[in-house]
DNA sequence: ACGTGTACCACAAACGTTTTCATACTTCCG
DNA sequence: CGGAAGTATGAAAACGTTTGTGGTACACGT
């Protein structure tokens, strides 16, 4: 049995008693095999199975200084493009020592900063995904725990990042090589770093091209986000749009489609729209036509950013924490159905 | 400064060398103000404020026998049925001592049966949605911690429910009322509770109209699931199907215009389907045509289960836990545009 | 002057581990 | 045979809190 007949878990005193040991000796037994002879871990291990032993993890947490828990702070759950960096993180960690705190801060800074700050008093490590909260708000996190960035640079703490630059380029030079020189883009949250990188480049691709690019926005990074976007884009004079993610160029597709608009233009009709979006959410290569977007390497990064929260975890913070090395993962452009000659 | 020079955290002796106070006079300041005076309260409160004095959790974890954290378990975070679910309980927790931890079992029993056993270590009680593991298992787990479940009933624990019977009755009523009289039923996992509750209430209100039902499957409960469910069931001579879920049903309507079957049946064209779905997932209703659903309440649920899980945490476990109690939430018919008659 | 009550606070024990230090017993070698 | 080196174990301190017990100081009534 697990419990003892009052209802109260077995201790290593407990334990030790049945065992004829000292706690000394179980908790070498059960941490340090090498430390005791075999004959004696034999029994102590027999022992606790018997009395359903578990370490008390509050009071190793105490003596040890370290919860052997990891945080992770992601926008917003319900965004597709993060279920695969939570899976790839809990995924890291599932049969580590270290147990994982998910939470959302439902796209809200002020959330997100008491989130982080709840959380770094039981962890051991945080993972910051596209964090929102100003860089002295992260200083100031980071102080209090050893974080990891995923989508955001900073010099407080060593991140993981998508290199935008090169599918950003690819879908540029695509929808220039179909002929569209005058674009939108749809912006997402203006204080986010993912926008502010993807604006930058498109930019920068459209200069170099001579295509003219106006910014719309910014809209909620939601489906709904769409609808209203859809509805500004037509009455701007362009033949392409750049979503800021999938799910608003999921809406604007939608939308698009209700009021009839083709997608991508038909040959012969007028007025209809090239559309590229971001993140190859699931629902991307399911809709018909099927959406033109750019992939990211997201459980290749969620890896990355718990391996190295992971490292940095182990190596017992030795003095001033290493120099921020940043991984970067390469984004790349998948053409499907959205996009078209103009 | 939240840290001391050394970088070391502050603890509660320095506060009260600091304020000129015992320990334990610093404690109460901050626990039981109405035991301190006033005066020296406000002291101890700016010297702890001036340390930047955070309590260690594993300390008084540790004394207090509890770790103010919960868990919650569920299937599959990237499951859009889901997401609602999970913010509930956050919701619901966000402004109060507990933190809450979060798990993905990916749909697997085994993973979900040894989340379970570590979570429950290191939280004082845990939120089990849907969950598959065997009726043993969850006694055994039961013993350990204080658990409730969400659409899963057993005698272990008490339970939130979705009442699914409603909304099955209102769909074969509808799809009877169409004149459908041979339809099909795309199982979900056969250890899944909602599985056998959809197909029982199915089975029982086609039973009462004289309707054929045929069931198909188990499928994945994805999207692509749906893709081989679509392709079985033109096999069949069926003129309406009921989807496990939203997911697959998704995914049947993404097949069958990709094969160029209308949904609803276009009058004239033959070998049309209508098709419901499950779960009321957001996407469902942003569908060609959008997609008719039995929509359930899961935010309410999700309340449900953190308030019965916080109700028990608070009562402190007095001897015997009081007989299961299970909140049961209804479920209704939204008709919307992929049924329609024969 | 003396108990009685009250308000405030300090002391110390307790929570369940890990780990340092000391000790007892072996073994080995000169 | 004596001591050094090693092995296996136990006693006790430490981690940072909370809380029961007790003591001091003061006000009050007699």
């Amino acid at each position: 049995m697990s419990t003892a007949p009052d209802g109260s878990r077995a201790t290593i005193r407990a334990v030790a008693r049945l065992a004829g040991v000292s706690a000394s000796t179980v908790s070498r037994a059960l941490n340090a095999p090498e430390l005791v002879n075999a004959e004696t871990r034999r029994r102590v291990l027999e022992c606790a199975d018997r009395l359903g032993y578990q370490p008390n993890r509050a009071a190793q947490s105490l003596v040890l200084g370290r919860t052997r828990n990891v945080g992770l702070i992601v926008p917003d759950i319900a965004n597709p493009f993060y279920a695969p960096f939570i899976k790839g993180v809990e995924a890291h960690f599932r049969d580590t020592e270290y147990a994982v705190f998910l939470a959302d801060t439902d796209e809200d800074t002020a959330t997100e900063v008491r989130l982080a700050e709840a959380m770094s008093e039981r962890v051991d490590g945080l993972i910051l995904c596209a964090p929102r909260m100003s860089g002295t708000r992260l200083r100031t996190v980071a102080s209090k725990t050893t974080i990891v960035l995923a989508n955001r640079v900073s010099r407080a703490a060593p991140s993981v990042l998508l290199d935008f630059r090169p599918g950003m380029e690819q879908a540029v030079a695509h929808v220039h090589a179909l002929g569209h020189r005058r674009c939108a883009y749809l912006a997402g949250p203006a204080n986010s770093w993912s926008n502010r990188q993807r604006r930058r480049y498109l930019a920068a691709g459209c200069a170099a091209r001579g295509i003219e690019l106006v910014e719309l926005g910014p809209y909620e990074p939601r489906f709904t986000g769409g609808f209203r976007a859809a509805d500004e884009v037509l009455a701007q004079d362009v033949t392409a749009v750049f979503a800021y993610n999938d799910l608003v160029a999921l809406g604007v597709l939608s939308r698009l489609t209700a009021r009839g608009v083709p997608v991508p233009a038909r040959p012969g009709t007028p007025g209809g729209l090239s559309l590229v979006g971001f993140d190859d959410v699931p629902m991307a290569s399911m809709t018909h036509p099927p959406l033109t977007t750019v992939a990211m390497p997201v459980t290749a990064l969620a890896r990355a950013a718990a391996a190295a929260m992971h490292a940095m975890l182990a190596e017992g913070a030795p003095g001033a924490p290493p120099p921020p090395p940043a991984a970067e993962l390469a984004t790349r452009l998948l053409i499907r159905g959205t996009t078209g000659p103009i």
